[in-house]
DNA sequence: TCTTCACTTCAAATTGAATTGAAAACCGGT
DNA sequence: ACCGGTTTTCAATTCAATTTGAAGTGAAGA
């Protein structure tokens, strides 16, 4: 067990895309995908040397996962018919995909979406005041046409803001 | 008329936001945003030196925008009053902004989604290929698991295939 | 034709983010 | 308390991608 199968590779490469899409790294995808192409749970150290990453990757990309839901650590099970010899037999976790994709999806989607809504009300809010304190005196035919734009801005902030966690929940 | 007014720049921020949200250059955010601040046509000098940036990137970012129909050139315009001098009076073009938001959007969406989309055609199709090629005698019940896991992200694949384009036209 | 200015191109520099690797922390067993 | 092995942490490195700037192109007027 070294390096990937041709099937692993195109599962990891289907969620790395995915996960690049979303602006997460790489090795991020690259984990999950092969947990997900994985009958079975795998330990740190395989992760590690199936997909050639560092520890420090592996390390951080499980934390991710974990956190997101995504994966589990998989219940211990027996492990006496692998480990008869030498080893003084450490626990090791073994990990699993949580296949269910509405986790992984959905967790990604909410990380970046929300933060992003939450400054953008803030930019426009920010703007719409500085707008108005400018006098509009000066020039009142430009005045107007901001204030429109400002509000198209609004239009869409707004719609996005109701139109886009409907999207987490119909998928 | 140096550098951005408080509106201006934080009209430009939710801009820079947007696009890198959609994986483009901050620098094609800004100019954007600047031109949809503007309630006249500009210049390119005058965005490379009100954004401060090289007319480098300003080409490069003017090309983009263009080529996903985000900004027009302006009607050439009497430029009688402004430049009564010295200068030699060269056709200096001058961009605004499409302040249909559904143009900018729906392009951008449009350019990663399409391509991604298609890429996970391809990965999904092959791992299937791989997977039934690879002899089920072996581990019949393994073999299962990863048919099933893999009509998982076909199916997601079609849900993308025909929600995604629909949010285009929703918005 | 020649000059000048507006813009484009592209190789090199910069920047920012992901990855690495070595050292520290951890944990169960002895 | 110590040991062997596993996992985490984080500063340094590497890598990818954007930005820069200098040289090049082209068009309009002289």
């Amino acid at each position: 067990m070294e390096s990937l199968t041709a099937f692993e590779t195109e599962v990891v490469a289907v969620f790395v895309d995915l996960v690049v899409l979303l602006g997460l790294p790489k090795s991020v995808g690259e984990i999950y995908g092969l947990l997900f192409a994985s009958a079975e749970p795998l330990t740190f150290m395989e992760i590690e040397q199936k997909l050639g990453l560092s520890k420090g990757s592996v390390s951080q990309g499980l934390r991710a996962l974990r956190e997101i839901g995504a994966i589990h650590e998989a219940e211990p099970e027996d492990v006496a018919d692998e480990v008869e010899d030498a080893k003084v037999s450490v626990r090791v976790a073994r990990w699993e995909a949580v296949i269910e994709l509405r986790q992984l999806v959905g967790a990604l989607l909410r990380d970046r979406l929300t933060p992003y809504l939450h400054n953008q009300d803030a930019h426009i809010e920010r703007a719409a005041a500085f707008l108005d304190e400018l006098s509009p005196g000066a020039d009142p035919v430009r005045h107007k046409v901001l204030r429109q734009r400002l509000n198209k801005l609004d239009t869409w902030q707004t719609r996005a803001r109701t139109f886009l966690p409907l999207i987490g929940k119909l998928i």
